[in-house]
DNA sequence: TTGTAAGCGTTATCAA
DNA sequence: TTGATAACGCTTACAA
């Protein structure tokens, strides 16, 4: 019942250990008849190298660690299935930790990475991190790291994301262009880089149809539906509400739903609204909303594939890649 | 820049490493004031054991395996956080893999996971799982091993479920009980065991209200969106369409009501709808689902305890634990 | 072409 | 109370 090991294969063929390992590894310098008999015995007794002695002895474990806000977003799920098929594909596994939006346990989720000696590392950054000295940690002890998504702008670390900038303005321009001229804002963290971003893009859209800007409707939220419903009834109470609302997750533009319909206002028409991610909800909520879908998977894939390509050259210099979007046009903003 | 190791603590102080091990252990048989100078010396040099070297030596690694069908489905995600929670307490490890389920990746998981060392696992089956020798492999290792919600009924190994059926009872009632007298039943696979207990539920249900029982009402889904369409389709299309839908997912639910909605037909007044797990859709939909909730998460956190329960007494006989549910009665079914 | 031996960083056994 | 030493299972100089 004990599995198979080196030494037993050695001592059955009256080789030494070095030798069934090199047969095993196709050393150009063994004789192809040992290679037969070593790989023939091996096949039969169901070897498989102990992971645990290489990672010891090879102080690499063929192993990523993912870090991301929680597994239960959807965007987030979707990133991991396309970081794990690059990384299956390449013989790697995957060990994801969820940080739940909190700097605290993202700091100890690195810990833990490092410790356990993972080759590298792709992360989405909680949305309470506003420091990074954990991940400059990471880059001093040389593990190679990849940001996706949210992204630390300080770091010179390799990253994929999409145009924010340029997918907020798209957002708020179909709002615009479907009559709203009083348009709030549902912003992440202001600390997270694409948080600015987006409100970037909200401003540049303002900005192109000469619509003033007013900071009173700018509602920053953490991750969190409640926030996303707290900030949203603000905006329905403020003494001159929106007529349209651009909330930069679908999390928060499903609380906004709530909230709307709450105080008896209809989509679209007292009060439209755009989200972000193309999240499952938004096709089934009703109306069903507008949104920026950004194909998380490829998303995961492209970071993944970073990461390998600094396995391969340790030295290259940090790529950032920018992925496209397309903005979901649905019931919730016609009128 | 390298990890501090027991060797440097030992040269620095001029005691073995046998020492500095032991002092760290706090082994009853070394002086306190050695322990004191080891200890003293690890946290300045902030020496971490490596977890390698540990799991080599020692045959674990204090790392728990979770096979789930999908991450993304947040009746998952939830349970693993619910697991982690536990797993984390105890100063475990998770490593988490999908079936997608699929039969042939969940093989392939608990291969890997095997291989790996993890010192138990926790398994959801895959939809498409009808033979068991993977883990009956995983018992004859030695290797602890817990399922949760979808179990497998072949297999004497500790599991934690709801009560099935007297859940899809409740479910079908409610139909009943809101006027409904020809109620159809989305069916998970045939071979799933929490399948059957739902369906026999279904029966259980109808032969109280002296209902007859039409296996065409019956139509078997795997778990995808695209089976729960068709198969509403079929029943909305047949001869004698049903006036209510059991399904036994939200996601087959959510199937459902899009399907209804394309056929025009109103939800509950011409059909009305239960879902089973309280997926967050469930509250956002329109009518928001009857469902039955189960609590994911304390699922997940009893698989946990279940599991370090063998840790502790690896002798111990299979124990089953079956939580309770509850009906959430929402507009869906309210005609 | 193959074997010997060292070493990865721990813990555990035995002896002192 | 502590130290040598072996061992966990593998890879890899260096020797033969």
């Amino acid at each position: 019942m004990k599995p198979v090991t080196l030494r037993e294969i050695a001592e059955r063929l009256n080789v030494s250990t070095s030798t069934v390992s090199r047969a095993l590894h196709d050393h150009p310098r063994i004789s192809s008849a040992t290679k037969r008999a070593v790989r023939a015995l091996a096949q039969e007794l169901n070897f498989q190298p102990n992971p645990l002695a290489m990672n010891l002895r090879m102080q690499r474990t063929k192993t990523i660690g993912i870090i991301v806000p929680k597994i239960s977003y959807p965007f987030y799920a979707s990133a991991i299935t396309g970081i794990e098929s690059v990384a299956i594909q390449e013989g790697y596994n995957i060990v994801i930790c969820q940080s739940n939006e909190s700097y605290e346990q993202e700091v100890a989720n690195v810990r833990s990475l490092l410790l356990s000696r993972v080759d590298g590392i792709v992360v989405s950054l909680a949305g309470e991190t506003e420091q990074y000295d954990h991940f400059q940690e990471v880059v001093n002890r040389g593990v190679p790291l990849v940001f996706f998504n949210r992204t630390c702008p300080e770091l010179a670390v390799s990253q994929v994301v999409i145009d924010n900038f340029a997918a907020a303005t798209q957002a708020v321009t179909s709002l615009i262009q479907h009559g709203c001229s009083r348009i709030g804002l549902l912003a992440g963290p202001s600390k997270i880089d694409i948080s600015n971003e987006r409100l970037r893009g909200y401003r540049q859209a303002l900005a192109q149809y000469q619509l003033p800007f007013d900071s009173d409707l700018v509602a920053h939220c953490d991750y969190s539906e409640a926030s996303g419903f707290a900030q949203t009834v603000r905006l329905i109470q403020s003494p001159d509400p929106p007529d349209g609302i651009f909330a930069v997750s679908d999390r928060l533009a499903i609380a906004a739903v709530k909230a709307i319909k709450e105080y008896n206002l209809r989509i679209p028409e007292d009060i439209a609204l755009v989200g972000f991610n193309n999240d499952p909800v938004t096709s089934v909520v009703s109306p069903p909303l507008t949104t920026i879908d950004q194909n998380p998977e490829q998303m995961g894939e492209t970071a993944a594939q970073l990461l390998f390509r600094q396995f391969q050259e340790p030295d290259a210099s940090a790529e950032k890649i920018v992925l496209k979007t397309r903005l979901l046009e649905r019931n919730s903003v016609k009128k």
